[in-house]
DNA sequence: CTTTGTAGTGTGAATATTCACTAACCTATG
DNA sequence: CATAGGTTAGTGAATATTCACACTACAAAG
């Protein structure tokens, strides 16, 4: 366990591991043994790499955060449509979780709120982040003509997130076995046929 | 533990704690310990009342299915528009919630979703009615010329039941703090003013 | 070139705690 | 007096975490 911010190879195979088993497995079966078994080495090998369970967690949706964050920022253009950067933004959501589906736990992360503050806090961050990033989107449009401008963008914006959280949902019901990237088209452009005027 | 399929007043008592254990605790929270103490006797006594814990959970998301569908489906009238039966189910679902908030579990369920097989087949099942339903209205208010036709029912359905999933995340998230049924109401409204004529 | 210190990474055994659940017993009531 | 519903006092299994110890790579020192 280093004292650099830096993630190590080894901590990011960890972090990897357990958003496999989030996923697989649920909250519930996240624990040290299942972690280590994954890893093929003892339970306490993982406190040379995490001080506790909780800090894999952590390190899992910080990695995300830092991860949507930079990825989503660098699609929207200014000099695009507001709908090529709607579609865009999305489209780099889907194909993302379509090569990483064990960092789809961080859509669905209700079940991890309870946790701890931290992770609560982490997991709001990841929400306001991607809903001011969508707001943006929804407000060029607004101003360029392009979206109909009968509800205003607060109200959009959830119905809009929500839309998306489901598809994950029914995504990782279906245990991740359609194309996500196809199905996510769809809504996309469901979604803009909705709010374009 | 009686024989019958009824439920027992104590029964039902153990579930509503149980729910309400469910939303401040989440499923980690939710322990025999818990349960005995939020019912004042002993961890023993539940199983005098359910077979185990698994009982419990399934009991309560039974119990909301069985709830559900019959409200649901009396809001339902063929002589009312559509859009006045789409207003009726979502109003009672607020409703609802706003006075049994220990249930908005089951709308939230994501983290019950990995209990058991027989826990996820009933919230499936959950879903399913619920889309059953809103389709049912969602095709009237086609056929009546009142909703557009652009977009399928079934493509329609995944982002006003996330939409819904959504808000009541929100009020959640929120420890219920605002009043569901007026923020709901907007829900709606915007939602009909996205699909409507 | 060899010794030696040290940081990093692994192990197995042990720990306290928590979990769901059970057994034996008590007691009021119909 | 049987039964429903409560109690106390356990049980074994699982959990996260700690600890003493061992091995390796490698750099500094002699």
């Amino acid at each position: 366990m280093t004292i650099t911010n830096e993630i190590s190879n080894r901590q990011l195979e960890i972090i990897e591991v357990s958003g496999k088993i989030l996923i697989e497995k649920g909250i519930k079966g996240l624990t040290t043994k299942t972690v280590a078994s994954e890893m093929n080495f003892s339970e306490s090998a993982i406190y040379r790499h995490f001080k506790s369970k909780e800090e894999i967690l952590i390190a899992l949706l910080s990695l995300l955060k830092q991860n949507m964050n930079k990825r989503l920022t660098s699609e929207i253009k200014p000099q695009n449509t507001a709908a090529e950067n709607f579609k865009a933004v999305f489209t780099s959501q889907f194909n993302y979780f379509k090569k990483n589906p064990h960092f789809v736990v961080a859509v669905l992360s209700d079940g991890l709120l309870d946790e701890s503050k931290e992770i609560k806090t982490i997991i709001l961050q990841l929400m306001q982040n991607k809903m001011q990033l969508l707001g943006q989107i929804l407000e060029q449009g607004k101003q360029t003509n392009e979206f109909n401008t009968e509800i205003s963008t607060e109200d959009l914006l959830p119905i809009i997130l929500g839309s998306f959280r489901f598809q994950m949902l029914k995504w990782k019901l279906s245990n991740f076995q359609y194309d996500i990237t196809t199905e996510g088209n769809k809504t996309i452009n469901n979604l803009l046929a909705l709010i374009q005027k």
